[in-house]
Order: C-alpha cells, then sequence, then structure tokens
DNA sequence: AGTTGGCACTCCAGTCGGACGAGTGCCAGC
DNA sequence: GCTGGCACTCGTCCGACTGGAGTGCCAACT
C-alpha cells in the first residue's frame, strides 16, 4: 500500500474532485496532471484504492469520488500546506491591527476567515473559564441599584444590574469596590468567585446584605457558562455554491443556529495543531457531509476558545488550514498585546 | 374596482398561495374558501384583477399569482393582523424577562421573532445616536494605561483602551473622572462628546495631557457609527424551505453578510407602525423576490432601534407583522424597564 | 511483474414525443 | 350579472431512445 504513484494518483482525484465538483476518470486524470503513465495503469491504481476504501465510484461507469477515509489520507500524508500570499498576510495584519476592542476582534476575524477560505467561517469568543480578572466596576445608577461590570483579561466585558433593599453611601460603596477587587483581580475566573463568596463574612455588620447581593451576582457571572457559548459566523453566502442542498446546506444551516452544536464541532482543538474532522468523523449523523477545519487560539498555551471552517467534505483543505492556522496566531497575537 | 367580491377573490388568491406556494385555479379556489359563486364568476373577476396588475399568470393556462401589486393592496387594505395566542404572548414575556442584559436581550428577541414568523428575523442595536450617557469609568490597567467603559442609557457599553504618555496618579486619575462625568453623564451622546472635547481647556496644566488623550478616545466612541451598524440575525435555516434557491436564498443569504444592506433593508420604521416592503418596493433590485416586515423600537417615541424579518414576497403577513409588533413592543418595554 | 492498447459493456444524462390534466377564455342561456 | 359548457393551451409526467464517458478485463509487450 505504500505504492507511490497509488497515492499521487488518490492526490490527483482529490484535488480534481475539489476543483470540479465532478467524479473525476481516469483519462482526465492523466491528461489534467503529469503522471508519465497510460489511463489503463491508473485504472488498475483506481481499482486497488476502491479495495482499500479511498475512493468510491457513485456508480458503474461513472468517475472516481473520494471518500472520508481518501481525504483523511490526503490530509494527513498528502497534503502540504498552501502558504498564505503576501497579500493575504498584509490584508489579515492590516484588518486585525485595526480591531478597537474584543467585539471588534472576534467580528473581523470571522469575517477575514470567511473570506479567505471562501467557506464559513466561526469563532467563539473567548471563554469565561480560562480567563482571570482584571477589574470589577460597581457603578450606581440609583442609590439602590448598581451595575457592575466585570472585565476579563481577554478585553471581555461582562456587565449586570443589582437591586440593594436599601441605599447605599458613597463610602461604603468605595469600600466595597476596593474589597471586591482585592480579593479577584488577578485572579483566575474559577478562584475569584470562590473568594468573593467569602466577602460577605469580612465586612462590617451593616455591609453584609449589599456585600452579598452584589457578590451573588458577581459570582452567578462568573460561573455562567452559558456565556461560553457565544460564538460569530459568517460567511454562510458561501453555502450558496453547494451543490447538493438538502444533504449539505440545509443541515448545515440548522446546526449554525445552535451554538451548543457549533462548539461541540469546534472541538477542544489543541492551541497549536489544526485539527481536521472529515465528515461522519464528526459527532452529528446528519452533518455526514461537511468537514470542520479547526484550531484554538490564545496566547502561548492557554487555549481561549477555537475558531475555525465548516464546508463540505469536498472542500480546499490545505487552503483551509493554512487560513485557519494564520488568522489563529494573529488573534492570538492581539490579544496578547491588548494584554499586556 | 371597490367590488367586495373581487377583493375577497383576491384575499383567497394571496391566502392560498401563501399555504401552498403553488399558483391557485379558480375551481381549487371556490371549493376551499365559502365564496358563494361558481369558478366561471371567479375566473371573470380573475380576469379584472389581472387586467389591473394584482395578479398574474405564469403562464396560459396555469393559476394565477399574485403581484407585488396585489401583496401591497392585500397588506393595505385586506389584512387583520393574526392575535398572538396566549401561548406566544407567555413564551415571549417567560423568554425576555429572563434577559440578564442588553447583548442578551438582543439575541433573544432576534431568535424568538425568527422562531415565531419562520422567518429570517433580524434586531438592529440600539443605535448610539439616541442614547445619552449613563456613565463612564477610567479603569487603570497599568500606570500609562487605562481602559475607558462608556454606558449607554440603553445598557450598551462599550470599552476602549487608551495609552498615556506618562503615568497618571490615583488622586488625579479620580478628579479626571469625575470631571468627565460631570461633562457627559445624563447628556445626549452628540452633546456630550462636545462637552468632553472642551474638558482639556478646564483642567490643571499637567493634566491637559491625558485629558486630552482620554477625552479624544472617548469622543471617537461616541461618534463612531460604525457601531450603529451593529445587528443581530437569526433564523437562516428558514432559508431552507424556500423553493427558488437561485432568485431567492442566495440573494438573502448575501444580503445578511452586509450589515449595512441589512439596516437599509430595515429602514427607518416609525416608531409604532409596522412597515411592510413588497419585493421590488425595496432598494435592491436584487432582493425582488423577498420582502421585509420590519417597525421600530423603543421607548415612547425615542427611536433607538429597528427589528423585522425578511423573507419571500410570498409570505404570511398578518402573522408576521403580527409577531414583529409584539416582539419590538416586549423589547422597548424591557428596554424602558432597565432605564429607570 | 508491471504496463499498455483494445474492446465490450454499463449506465447516466439529455432529448423527443405523446398522453394527461389543470386551468383558462369565451359564449350562449338564464 | 351569474352560470354551465366547451374548445383550447400548456406544463408536467412517462417511457423510449441515444450518445458518451468511464469502466473492467484481457492479451500483448517491455
Amino acid at each position: 500500500m505504500v505504492d507511490d504513484r497509488k497515492l499521487d494518483v488518490l492526490r490527483a482525484i482529490v484535488e480534481d474532485y475539489v476543483a470540479t465538483e465532478e467524479p473525476v476518470g481516469s483519462k482526465a486524470l492523466v491528461e489534467r496532471h503529469g503522471l508519465g503513465v497510460s489511463p489503463a495503469t491508473v485504472r488498475n491504481d483506481m481499482a486497488a484504492l476502491e479495495d482499500e476504501g479511498y475512493i468510491h465510484q457513485p456508480h458503474t461507469s461513472a468517475g472516481r469520488v473520494p471518500t472520508d477515509k481518501g481525504y483523511r489520507l490526503f490530509v494527513d500524508k498528502l497534503a502540504t500546506l498552501k502558504p498564505m500570499t503576501v497579500a493575504e498576510r498584509r490584508a489579515i495584519a492590516t484588518l486585525l491591527d485595526g480591531a478597537v476592542d474584543l467585539d471588534d476582534v472576534v467580528q473581523k476575524s470571522v469575517r477575514l476567515l470567511s473570506q479567505l477560505t471562501r467557506q464559513v467561517a466561526i469563532v467563539q469568543y473567548p471563554t469565561l473559564s480560562r480567563s482571570t480578572v482584571r477589574h470589577v466596576e460597581l457603578v450606581p445608577l440609583t442609590p439602590t441599584r448598581l451595575m457592575l461590570i466585570l472585565i476579563l483579561s481577554t478585553g471581555r466585558v461582562e456587565q449586570r444590574l443589582v437591586e440593594l433593599d436599601e441605599a447605599i453611601g458613597d463610602a461604603d460603596l468605595a469600600e466595597l469596590r476596593v474589597a471586591v477587587n482585592q480579593a479577584s483581580a488577578g485572579v483566575q475566573i474559577a478562584a475569584a468567585a470562590a473568594a468573593l463568596c467569602a466577602l460577605p463574612d469580612d465586612v462590617r455588620p451593616e455591609q453584609v446584605e449589599s456585600t452579598r447581593a452584589v457578590v451573588g451576582v458577581l459570582a452567578e457571572a462568573m460561573s455562567d457558562h452559558r456565556s461560553d457559548e457565544r460564538v460569530a459566523v459568517s460567511g454562510t453566502a458561501n453555502l450558496a455554491r453547494y451543490g447538493d442542498f438538502d444533504t449539505a446546506v440545509r443541515p448545515l444551516l440548522e446546526a449554525l443556529e445552535e451554538h451548543v452544536v457549533l462548539l461541540k464541532l469546534l472541538g477542544e482543538s489543541g492551541a497549536d495543531a489544526v485539527t481536521v474532522r472529515i465528515g461522519h468523523e464528526g459527532p452529528y449523523t446528519e452533518l455526514a457531509a461537511t468537514s470542520v477545519v479547526a484550531t484554538g487560539y490564545g496566547p502561548l498555551d492557554a487555549h481561549l476558545g477555537s475558531l475555525g471552517v465548516v464546508g463540505p467534505t469536498r472542500m480546499d483543505y490545505p487552503g483551509s488550514m493554512a487560513a485557519v492556522r494564520a488568522v489563529a496566531r494573529y488573534v492570538s497575537r492581539i490579544l496578547d498585546e491588548g494584554n499586556q
């Protein structure tokens, strides 16, 4: 099976099929690629590849189409990452450098990724769980109403309203602010939530009530894993290029509505490696016709979130992988810079 | 033309066509609706309606399909808003009452609206321009780096980083914070930006530089109309039900990527009236096959933003209009409550 | 042993033509 | 002004047919 030419044939089949969207036959193959052999020879190799499950014939006397297993081999062994062009690199750099806050970074990168790959791009917002608390601010709106602002190391900002049973004075509020920040600033979010919960025990009796209210809402915001589910999606219009509406487009459109599903698709990709999940390898049988190319992002080994693209199994893996990796790197860098 | 029965026929055609997606013929019409006349009579009326441009025949010996003009008449004269069911009302109330911040309100309403109408829903984030400033917070991250947090009356929170040329002390920072808030709190955003720009003239000389830096970024954030372009979209999967992919789905998918286009689609709908724009009435010729049902939202007459649904011209106008109005009212109420 | 050209075979896609049926327009009669 | 009847128009559905792309296999060649 370690037959070089057979691998070449497989690579050629994948490349042609991705380009043309049509089953590829032996004759067209030798013409378009410079394999120095005759169609008949290629046919023999194809028959072998089919026996081994790498390619598949939709029906007798049609060309061959790669199977998921075939794509897998292609990605693992045969694909060389397409380097980004200079223009692309520059586009990434200038676009992302102009981002003004976290929202902006996420939205611009998802857009960028979808344009680079001409696929549907997904970017997860940095998760709360790995963040540290940068600052907590308490803003009095009315005497009995506070707005809590929770600023995280990723640049993420959460806001919550708190109703107090009785008015709180400016001095008390300042004290509370200091206490809360001392307990949580610079601390990993889970630890911060814990530290905060202990806070009401240490304050003056008349402050217990208000402290408890504030701390309760803060701790809830910190452990609100619903907000870990935030994702940005872009490039759905690219689905229009899919041939097969019912098997490919519709299920994917439906999945895109469900952020939980999307996150599961992106998966917990390692920070540095680009993960490719091909067709049935993914967790959803309805999405057997779509592949996911994803990776994690975050400065150094801290995995803050994932990003990637989804598309038909018949997609440009080398190009997508390169684009995903490039964008993830830039995003990591930007987040890191904003953090110093 | 003020012929009652002809109007009935038109209404019946619209309703049937919306339900079946197929051209409707005279015989089916009299059967399904209780018009007490014969098919032949209906045919005469149909011929008249066609002369007047309200309906159209795809080809000889096919049924009739409403034209944009026909839908327009239907919406203006014939449609009675479908009242929301109790269950629907309750769903709206419980879902939106559970919203924890502005993001949450917007995302939940857009989702809700798409589910109620089974269409693509769009909700614009409250625009900056009509908001007043509630509070400005300055958080020192490092001695020479501040995070500015701008809290608006709508619950919107904007954040920006400022780099200072030289470190600023705690006391100076507190002073600056007070000055900035005095200049802007409670003030319409445009006026606040103006007031802030005058600020550097009134502070102690050694504070001028830092004040100028902070004020500059704040004023920029306040007048950043790009952020007025933020919209949330939901329900794209509903597009899958469209018959006609190329003329209806693809252009709409493309439009949904362009937030500017979406906002233009939503238009500056009056706060109380539900606007319906049918097919070619809209600003984009590519979207000649889609209609928009939209309205403004915001407490009282303050127009904070727009929301609505887009779908095929063949859509359930009464139901969509009712849902759009109901959601807009709830959103307005929630925003108003959070504001007291 | 591996490669090649030849050949018979399969099966999809596209075309053509006729039958069918839904729907119309028109007209004469009520 | 409404109705029933009737001829007519087209689009759709089927089945038959054909052309072509592509295969598998085999015998011959290197």
